[in-house]
DNA sequence: CTCCAGGGATGAT
DNA sequence: ATCATCCATGGA
């Protein structure tokens, strides 16, 4: 199999999949397998070279975010022992552009679970409702779209280990299908309009609105706060302080890190997750 | 403001 | 093999 390639600098696939950003890429091989918008997708690091299958050399620029000026973007964060080292551990993690509905119905779907039940649920949800693509040799489904979620029942998709989740799922289903919430469109909105109007979706708050922004809407200063991140903050930026109001940490984070929050955010949680760089349980 | 539902993987004992 | 822990939103 002959497979097309691209140059790929400053860029590390494994560990940009592996970031808590997105939740449906499969290894195979010595890649992985999974979709870009409809297509079914192979694609695989050497050095830096991508080789991939399935998609335009565009698409792969495109959604691996292969032109965000990503040396300039690491300059730009603020020079403190933290962020540093989690510039460091994360060398080629880069922010990628996921299509909108995917990442706005996985991460209300991600709302109390951790990474693997919600890489569970995505391949639930696609696998029986989603459309089945061939990719060299292996099967991948590309996630439903609101029009295919919007006819399911509450049962259909407690099946797929939603819980309580199905019926916000649903229900934002059927707002984007009826057109009442438009997606695209959204697109033209400032990063406080776009906001507001996630956040009146149900199963949409404060954290998940900031995942979408940030993954789906490229909107580079979005810092989702999770109990990762608010550990890191309060152990770093807060330590001699004894109490810290959720309030005091949003204003600190939408000046500090400056106009690339989302990738500081993106970079200090990966360390913090895959490196060790604060205990699992807070430190009271 | 506080309290808590609900559930499956993962880590600890 | 049991037991505790992780987790965001929304409603009481």
């Amino acid at each position: 199999m002959r497979l097309a390639h691209i140059t790929a600098d400053d860029f590390d696939l494994a560990r940009t999949l592996d970031s808590g950003q997105v939740f449906h890429w499969e290894t195979s091989g010595d890649g992985f397998v999974g979709t870009i918008g409809a297509k079914g997708v192979y694609v695989e690091q050497r050095r830096n070279r991508l080789f991939f299958s399935g998609v335009t050399a565009k698409m792969i620029v495109y959604y691996f975010a292969l032109d965000h000026p990503l040396r300039e973007i690491c300059r730009s964060f603020p020079d403190d022992p933290a962020m540093c080292a989690a510039r460091d551990f994360c060398a080629g993690l880069r922010i990628i552009r996921q299509p909108r509905w995917e990442c706005l119905a996985t991460f209300i779907t991600s709302s109390m679970k951790q990474v693997a039940h919600i890489r569970q649920i995505s391949r639930a949800l696609r696998t029986r409702y989603g459309r089945r693509q061939r990719v060299l040799d292996s099967e991948v489904h590309s996630f439903p779209t609101p029009r295919r979620i919007a006819k399911l029942t509450d049962q259909d998709l407690r099946a797929c280990a939603l819980g309580y989740r199905a019926k916000t799922l649903l229900a934002t289903a059927r707002l984007v299908t009826s057109g009442d919430a438009d997606l695209e469109q959204w697109s033209e909105l400032s990063d406080e309009s776009l906001r507001a109007h996630l956040c009146e979706l149900p199963g949409v708050g404060a954290k998940v609105a900031s995942c979408v922004m940030l993954f789906a809407y490229e909107r580079l200063r979005a810092f989702p706060i999770d109990v990762w991140i608010e550990r890191v903050l309060k152990q770093k930026y807060f330590s001699r302080k004894r109490k810290v109001t959720a309030t005091q940490l949003r204003a600190f984070c939408e000046t500090y890190f400056g106009e690339h929050g989302g990738y500081a955010q993106q970079y200090l949680f990966h360390h913090a997750r895959k490196g060790g760089a604060v205990p699992r349980v807070a430190t009271k």
